[in-house]
DNA sequence: TTTAGGG
DNA sequence: CCCTAAA
């Protein structure tokens, strides 16, 4: 069942099959409708097997395959059985030194040899995704798929044979490795690394290892594999111009956590090579920011500070960057951020190291506020509150957002220092705003006193925060747009680099915004202001600017006032801490547009599948959003117009929305009237 | 991790 | 949008 579930799924991602499967709701019936009779069958069935084999492995030595660990292969090759036991960590390790095409590559010997048919099937499947994930840019180097699995297999067959799988691979025989040697140019020692922790996730499928020679094959290829699958295809065959063009200018990017980060234009690939690096290093930050605060964070270790520190440098991990000799990456994903408010809240007086480590990673920012509690006056203050109505603290530093800045190795220490100048006047030339936080939320409201504000001497400074923001305010693109889902996914660098560089910021983005006015700074900086007095405004303030400068100096995206935000707050209050809402993104007409057709394909019940088609380059869209986007539309289709609120959708839409919500309710009927006979029908097998 | 569904 | 049970 496992199995059958990851082959679905693996190739969805890019696969559209037009036959749906059956949503989990239906399934999931049939399960529940059936549970004893399937229990029953499956009881007997597993007795009958488990018998079988019980016999087959006292006829045979080297029949003991029941668990799958290749022995029987192993001893065919003429490996010992005990040295199985031994080789496991050398054996895993070689896989992960290389890309998942290994994983699924060695076990095929025993497969092979066990006649195990689906440990064909998986194999098979996982390295067809692989191919797809990378949008097939493998195929356009000088072997194809099939030469691949030709290859593999025909290493099979020798190992089958002699046990001689090594030699005869390393004599170069290999089809596979000719051809990816023309193709790769250098593999550093550095992208090995990289790409372990890229395809850790990737299946390890199974068990069989021979030592020494696979082992030897294993790390010879490595370099291709892992080049091929997951780096490679990034800057060499997938266009990235905003990268490509620029490979040897300094770039510049303030660190931001949100959605709205290089990610957002990222090729998908990468999104999800990221994927899993992304939540281990979130589980291991959140285990231990959360098991106290975070000022056990300085217990770090040097490799994790730095990775903080070099965070966003990870989506660049493929091309030359100073501290290249970084290691280890810990990416943290955008869910995050709920750890920052909580994170911050113990910030007072901390040392600038140690907050960096930890917070300023979060929103780029740190802060240094000390809160003057003078000894006795504010001590009075907090009992007699209205006899002090002075809120004194200090601020001890704002630093800088944090920089992403990206010079050739080349390039001299001087024009490094330049580089990052010019990076540093960029933005504080162009101008910050203070934002003032009070209890995790923004205070926007410049007109109101403190005392309104709730800002008092009495108790609740210390969750009072200040944020540096850029004094413009950012364009919300929609990446969306008209572009059809298949059109590339790096529109927005497209546009975002092919603009004319220019002295004047320039604001606006790729964008199916019709409101033209927003495009101006100063405009829309005004609108920032206004809109900033009316908390009920649907303004998002987070949203991905691009300044291009005229000095090859490149903002990328992001200046992103929620991301520079340093949010106090406490674990006392830690529930608005804990869970601050996402800021809201009202779905554009052409992004309902989008949803609605693959729908009308996909149909409802595979909102992931959903997701990816209609919202693939949207990174701040979640299969949730997606499939509660679809029920308010539902919902809003039905009722009438007057009722409606927001952004008028044309009812030609709503129309189809209701179709396709008949259409497909009507489906998953059917499937589920199905799944009743079938299970009726097993019922009746068995009485009979 | 995904889906479904309530809030 | 959020949360969470269930698979």
């Amino acid at each position: 069942m496992s199995s059958k579930k990851r082959l679905n799924y693996g190739f969805s991602g890019c696969q559209f099959p037009v036959i749906p499967k059956a949503p989990r709701s239906v399934r999931r019936r049939h399960s529940h409708n059936n549970l004893d009779n399937d229990q029953i069958c499956a009881f007997e069935l597993l007795a009958a097997v488990a018998g079988e084999l019980l016999q087959e492995s006292e006829s045979s030595a080297c029949s003991n395959v029941a668990e799958g660990k290749g022995e029987l292969a192993e001893c065919r090759v003429g490996v010992k059985c005990e040295q199985l036991k031994e080789d496991k960590p050398v054996k895993s390790e070689c896989f992960s030194q290389g890309s998942c095409v290994e994983s699924t590559y060695i076990p095929e010997p025993a497969a092979l040899e066990q006649n195990f048919k689906h440990s064909l099937d998986k194999p098979n499947h996982v390295e067809n995704n692989i191919f797809h994930r990378h949008n097939c840019s493998i195929m356009n180097s000088d072997f194809s798929q099939k030469d691949w699995s030709c290859a593999k297999l025909e290493n099979c067959k020798k190992v089958d044979r002699g046990g001689k799988f090594h030699t005869e691979v390393e004599g170069g025989s290999s089809n596979l490795e000719n051809a990816c040697n023309k193709k790769i140019e250098t593999v550093t020692q550095k992208q090995l690394d990289d790409d372990r922790k890229q395809t850790d996730d990737l299946t390890v499928a199974n068990s069989c290892s021979v030592k020494g020679p696979i082992e030897k094959h294993v790390n010879n290829n490595a370099a291709i594999n892992s080049d091929n699958s997951v780096q490679f295809p990034l800057y060499r065959v997938v266009p990235k111009p905003s990268f490509g063009k620029q490979r040897n200018n300094v770039k510049l990017g303030i660190r931001d956590d949100d959605e709205n980060s290089f990610r957002s234009y990222s090729h998908s690939s990468k999104i999800r090579a990221f994927r899993k690096t992304s939540r281990i290093g979130y589980r291991r930050i959140k285990k231990i920011l959360t098991s106290r605060h975070w000022r056990i964070a300085p217990q770090l270790k040097d490799c994790e500070r730095s990775c903080f520190n070099n965070r966003v440098k990870s989506f660049y991990q493929n091309r030359k960057r100073i501290c290249a000799l970084e290691r280890c990456r810990v990416d943290i994903p955008s869910k995050r951020r709920k750890l920052s408010h909580y994170n911050s809240a113990v910030a007072y007086g901390q040392q600038a190291s140690s907050e960096r480590k930890s917070n300023s990673h979060e929103k780029g920012i740190k802060r240094d506020i000390i809160p003057h509690r003078g000894s006795g006056a504010s001590a009075s203050a907090k009992t007699h509150q209205k006899k002090d109505p002075c809120v004194k603290f200090s601020i001890k530093s704002f630093n800088i957002p944090e920089l992403f800045i990206e010079v050739p190795e080349t390039e001299t220490v001087g024009s490094l220092k330049r580089s990052v100048m010019e990076a540093v006047k960029s933005i504080l030339g162009n101008g910050l705003r203070v934002g003032v936080v009070l209890e995790g939320k923004k205070v926007r409201d410049d007109n109101r006193t403190l005392q309104q504000a709730g800002v008092s001497q009495n108790g609740n400074l210390d969750t009072l925060g200040f944020t540096l923001e850029p004094s413009f305010y950012p364009v919300s693109p929609s990446l969306l747009s008209k572009d059809p889902p298949a059109s590339s996914p790096c529109v927005a660098d497209h546009e975002l680099t092919r603009r004319p560089p220019s002295p004047i910021l320039e604001l606006e983005l790729p964008s199916d915004s019709s409101d033209p006015s927003k495009t101006k700074l100063d405009k829309h900086d005004e609108d920032y202001h206004e809109l900033a007095q009316s908390p009920t405004n649907p303004i998002d303030p987070t949203s991905n600017v691009a300044i291009p400068d005229f000095r090859a100096v490149v903002i990328v995206p992001h200046l992103n006032a929620e991301a520079l935000a340093v949010v106090p707050g406490s674990p006392k209050n830690s529930r608005s801490e804990l869970s601050q809402r996402r800021t809201r993104r009202p779905f554009s007409v052409a992004e309902v547009e989008a949803l609605v057709e693959a729908v009308e394909q996909l149909g409802t019940g595979r909102w992931r599948d959903v997701k990816i088609r209609a919202f693939e380059c949207a990174d701040h869209r979640t299969y949730v959003d997606v499939k509660d986007k679809w029920k308010t539309l539902v919902h809003t289709a039905s009722i009438t117009p007057q009722q409606r609120r927001g952004e008028p959708v044309p009812q030609e839409l709503l129309d189809r929305v209701l179709a396709a919500h008949a259409y497909w309710s009507q489906q998953h009927g059917k499937q589920h009237a199905e799944a009743l006979k079938m299970a009726d029908s097993q019922v009746q097998n068995v009485g009979a």
